[in-house]
DNA sequence: ATAGAAGTTAGAGTTAACTCTAAGTCAAGG
DNA sequence: CCTTGACTTAGAGTTAACTCTAACTTCTAT
């Protein structure tokens, strides 16, 4: 069974203007073309994943760029790119974290709304204890 | 005690180009000025803490603006702002739920190559079952 | 065989969020 | 008084990641 861009694109949620452009920027370098047409086949959707994943946790294209140049260097390039991996778990997991935290911040506003909006003005809850007020600036996660 | 434009940027960890770019934008009402210059209070980190939360999670600067409109309207928009707030907490749900789903994808990555660096090849890994390896490409977390 | 849909390219345009520059103001220290 | 350094503005420049256009080719169905 084979795809056309257009099909890969509807499976991944973009277009297919964005898929020329990954392939523009090196992302594909082992899609098969027919008579200068891409043609996808199930064995590039394990690569297809990989790229959606690193796209998702917000890896640049340029160092997706960079996994897709160490990979093609074989088993030469297996501890560079588990360096690679080790870093975006790095990310991933401060990103995680400091969603978590503003996460607090935002259902404490939503309590102190859902208040306001009860005792009809925002006046009555102005002064709540804020468990963040008291926190430095620049002890926030960054 | 006041702060300047820097000691602000230092302690939010951004410059102060940044900081005069969204005050361009409309995200300082309330700052004061004298003879023009910029003038922080403590009474203006409540609203700075906010900004930073809402930057953080992503959301975009035109929106923040729309926030910072409601807020100068008073009771009359605490409706309207628990609706923002209530979508941003969808948000950020989705977001951390996203996140966390492509750090499993990453473990069994780490997992893999730290395999392959101890078998010395990627060859005697390379079948090793994926359990994301199954999903629809559509299935992913958008 | 021909219309229309969908593919191709190079390259221009857009958007968001900075980031920087130039030219100028102001306050404090030597 | 004069320099130094931090502040000001308007506006230009940058970067990333698309997003679109124009001109063209190829596939599919009548």
């Amino acid at each position: 069974m084979s795809y056309s861009i257009s099909d890969v694109a509807k499976m991944m949620g973009v277009s297919a203007h964005t898929l020329r452009y990954y392939d523009k920027e090196g992302l594909f370098p082992n899609v098969k073309r027919v008579n200068g047409i891409r043609v996808f086949e199930e064995s590039d959707f394990e690569w297809l994943r990989v790229l959606n994943c690193l796209r998702n946790i917000n890896m640049p294209i340029k160092k997706m760029k960079e996994y897709v140049d160490l990979c093609a260097l074989g088993d030469a390039s297996l501890r560079e790119r588990l360096a690679m991996i080790e870093e975006q778990e790095r990310n991933i997991n401060s990103q995680i974290k400091q969603l978590q935290y503003y996460k607090q911040e935002i259902d404490f506003k939503k309590a102190y709304y859902t208040k306001a909006i009860e005792m009809g003005s925002e006046s009555a809850v102005r002064d709540w204890p804020c468990k963040t007020a008291t926190l430095e600036l620049d002890k926030l996660p960054g």
